[in-house]
DNA sequence: GTCTATAACGAGATAGAC
DNA sequence: GTCTATCTCGTTATAGAC
């Protein structure tokens, strides 16, 4: 190790604290709502400073999709990881959601789906690709499930995940004017009993 | 009859004329990225003429929220009218939305959902309105269908509603991007499976 | 009911000093 | 890396003529 040492390990660096406040203004209020004023003023900096970490505000916000897209890919990792049973990572990806709504969130990409037609090719091909990332680790999952014997479906494993993320994307949005996660949670369970429950009693 | 003849019944006046593509403008790109300068180019009349008509953005705003409303509502009755199905009228449902989503638009009030913070108090109330009325309705539908034994579900009408609405926008937002219909009704019909039906094939 | 003209503000962005 | 200062443009909104 030379004496060269690295940059005192500050908890945040400002670029981190620059996505950090552009995400949770963009979760909450959309990527139209949201200016560059908005953080410089949380930051205490100016909106200058902010222009030299991100000069324009699609390269700001590809910055934020790329960091939450791998944000993303590592909790789901890591429920790979914990080689857990295909209905417990189902309900790991349910508490992802609940998590971010608790805090009056959106999905930050689900919030950008919504204003896909205004943002950069840049930008919506990020988007897209969040979704299909998504799509993809669910769909294993619940094939899994399948072969485990603990899920059902009638469908195509792709088609179930979309309905999933549908639904709980769905649910996270028309939640939000409520600022109610038990809402949330009720819509949930009754999403997932159509993958643990399919027989109704009669 | 006086002689004193109503306005000729020019096939629109000004104000639908503005509401109409004002309409399907936020529909599209939502409410913070659209201006009276977009709607003004669109009818070749100047922005001065819009605000005569509705001096303030949140008042054009609650009149699309309203005429929107119970546009939906007048569809929701015809289809009660019908004295059709519970089915019939979960697929009549289905269909109002896969029209949207086939011109690119999303629901106005999902779009406003995802925007819901950046409202004024006017709008925020029409847009919870404007679900608990589609919630409402499809609650009742659902609990017909139970009656009539052609839709089973497990937990409350309510939840299952939303559980159906929930599904829908959040596909309609996920499918946006792709501009597929198509893959929208894949996922309606995984929906439309757990109601219609709830055994699965082993 | 629509126009011209303009006010008032906020936004994204850049230049150049420190 | 952050600042001050400034530019340019788009947006909401109003005044007053026609």
């Amino acid at each position: 190790m030379s004496t060269t040492s690295q940059p005192a390990p500050s908890v945040h660096r400002t670029p981190t604290r620059i996505l950090d406040a552009a995400e949770r203004i963009v979760q909450t209020r959309g990527f139209n709502a949201f200016s560059y004023g908005d953080v410089a003023a949380e930051l205490s900096i100016t909106t200058a400073a902010l222009h030299y970490h991100y000069p324009r505000k699609t390269e700001l916000g590809t910055a934020l999709i790329a960091r939450y897209s791998s944000r993303l890919a590592s909790r789901l990792e890591a429920l790979d990881e914990a080689g857990a049973s295909a209905r417990s990572k189902v309900d790991g990806y349910v508490e992802i959601q609940a998590e971010a709504l608790a805090q009056g969130k959106l999905c930050l990409c689900s919030m950008l789906a919504a204003e896909y037609l205004t943002l950069s090719a840049d930008m919506q091909a990020a988007v897209r690709d969040f979704f299909e990332q998504s799509e993809a680790w669910l769909t294993r999952v619940l094939e899994q499930g399948k072969a485990e014997g603990t899920i059902e479906f009638a469908g195509g494993g792709d088609d179930t995940a979309r309905m999933i993320i549908s639904g709980l994307q769905g649910a996270m949005l028309l939640c939000l004017p409520y600022g109610d996660v038990g809402r949330f949670m009720a819509v949930a369970q009754a999403l997932l009993r159509c993958l643990y429950q399919p027989a109704v009693p009669s």
